[in-house]
DNA sequence: AATCCACAGGAATTGCGGGTGG
DNA sequence: CCACCCGCAATTCCTGTGGATT
């Protein structure tokens, strides 16, 4: 989803010998415009989280029975991308670690990110492994006594249970992105952790679920979703001030001294809280402003940066979403090219569906039916690759209008990168035909 | 006021690939 | 290994409809 243009900034050395050739000479004398750009990522923890305070007192609250060895309730996180879960939990987690370790308690805050580990073997055998490898110092080469496949899953459920009992104490469970493991995998891990607390005798575990998905309880066994929403907690989007808090402090460790404009980080912020107040996107914004400004050695990162920041995540973003299209979707979408060019800046769906008919013949695909056709219309309407709205023209019927929103060369390019879209069968699309059809 | 176009878009159904349990 | 099921793309059939024209 959030795909990263820093790899496209190395240049190319090219064969020369390494510091002969001076390429990067005007990018050392450059006085830079980050001091630490890392910051700026969205993998970047901060330790100060700014207008989430009551959150984070929440979940400290909830976890506290854990410094006495009690078990802390389970608690459910809700909230969309980019506001602040994630951040949180593992600061709270990380603190309560070394709260423990003061005092001379076992405690252990185990994150998972359910997205990559999305099966009941994997989640127990990734619980099982980081536990083992707790107290590793860096050097040590890690025990991994239950291997990633193989096993039967009670036999992994046992070994996992026996582990808990060998080292006691309390342990968080963190299930990042839970959402995506429930869809995939069913709610059955959910449950079969639940009962752990039941059959450990010496250790203890608590679970804490976070889910970018409101309606995911749906999903749920009501018995699990009783037990794992102990505690409920809402992450709110941030608005445009708190984003500007949360960019202004990450900016003063990021850039140098006075490169950034006045008005570059109301600008984020204010862009970014129009599209559900995602943190992430606001720091992607500002990073990218820099990198841009960086790149054409611009002394400041300006508002004009920013704007063409914006652009380019969108125009990134709209070749990531075509490119990864269906092919009849990319029919129906270089369709409407065609049309365009015949200087029609709006057409309905019937021309569509005409137009349609002989790309698809040329690219020997299936030619799909005109009630597909208005599904796949509204598909690519949804993801924002054009926009359409429904009219009445009275004798001449009901229809939908649609019309491209910025520039059509980034989908035209992305659509002749598809081997299928080769110039040769697109040359058999009688394009005179609708020309005088469409007059 | 009635008509009627050119579709929108809902409901039911089919066909297909991938996964699952026996 | 096969039978089965589920989710999804796609088709078929269908009813509904805003408003210029008659």
């Amino acid at each position: 989803m959030t795909n990263n243009p820093e790899s496209k900034n190395g240049k190319n050395p090219g064969n020369k010998k390494s510091g002969s050739s001076g390429l990067f000479n005007k990018y050392l004398n450059n006085r830079g415009i980050f001091r630490n750009r890392e910051v700026l990522r969205h993998s970047f923890r901060p330790n100060n989280l700014p207008h989430r305070t009551p959150q984070i007192d929440s979940i400290a609250a909830i976890l506290a029975p854990s410094i006495r060895n009690e078990t802390p309730s389970n608690i459910l996180i809700y909230g969309k991308t980019g506001t602040g879960k994630t951040a949180c939990v593992k600061y709270v987690g990380a603190e309560l670690e070394t709260a423990c370790r003061e005092l001379g308690k076992r405690c252990n805050v185990i994150h998972l990110n359910c997205e990559l580990i999305d099966t009941q073997y994997r989640v127990l055998a990734q619980i099982a492994n980081e536990i083992e490898n707790l107290d590793n110092k860096p050097n040590d080469k890690p025990r991994t006594s239950i291997p990633m496949t193989g096993w039967p899953t009670d036999q992994v459920y046992a070994e996992l249970k026996n582990l808990l009992e060998s080292l006691g104490g309390v342990n968080v469970i963190v299930l990042d992105e839970i959402d995506k493991l429930v869809k995939k995998s069913g709610d059955e891990i959910l449950y079969n952790l639940t009962r752990f607390n039941g059959e450990l005798r010496n250790a203890k575990i608590s679970m804490i679920g976070i889910s970018n998905d409101l309606r995911f309880t749906n999903f749920l066994d009501p018995r699990v979703l009783s037990s794992l929403s102990e505690e409920e907690l809402v992450f709110p989007p941030y608005n445009a001030p708190q984003l500007c808090d949360i960019l202004q402090e990450r900016a003063d460790v990021a850039f140098e001294e006075e490169v950034l404009d006045h008005g570059c980080i109301p600008l984020c912020a204010a862009l970014a809280a129009q599209e559900h107040g995602d943190a992430r996107r606001a720091l992607d914004l500002l990073r990218i402003s820099g990198e841009l400004a960086e790149r054409e050695n611009a002394p400041k990162v300006s508002e004009a940066h920013v704007k063409s920041a914006q652009q380019k995540i969108e125009t990134d973003s709209l070749i990531v979403c075509v490119s990864s299209l269906p092919t009849q979707s990319k029919a129906v979408l270089y369709a409407m090219l065609i049309l365009s060019d015949l200087n029609r800046p709006v057409f309905t769906t019937g021309e569509v569906a005409q137009v349609y008919r002989d790309v698809a013949q040329a690219l020997d695909v299936d030619v799909l039916t005109h009630r597909r056709i208005t599904d796949l219309i509204s598909e690519l309407t949804m993801l924002g690759v054009i926009n359409s709205r429904v009219v009445s023209r009275g004798r001449y019927g009901r229809t939908k209008e649609m019309w491209f929103g910025t520039g059509t060369s980034g989908i035209r390019e992305t659509l002749s990168k598809d081997e299928r879209f080769e110039e040769e069968r697109l040359h058999q699309i009688d394009i005179g035909r609708f020309r005088t059809l469409f007059r």
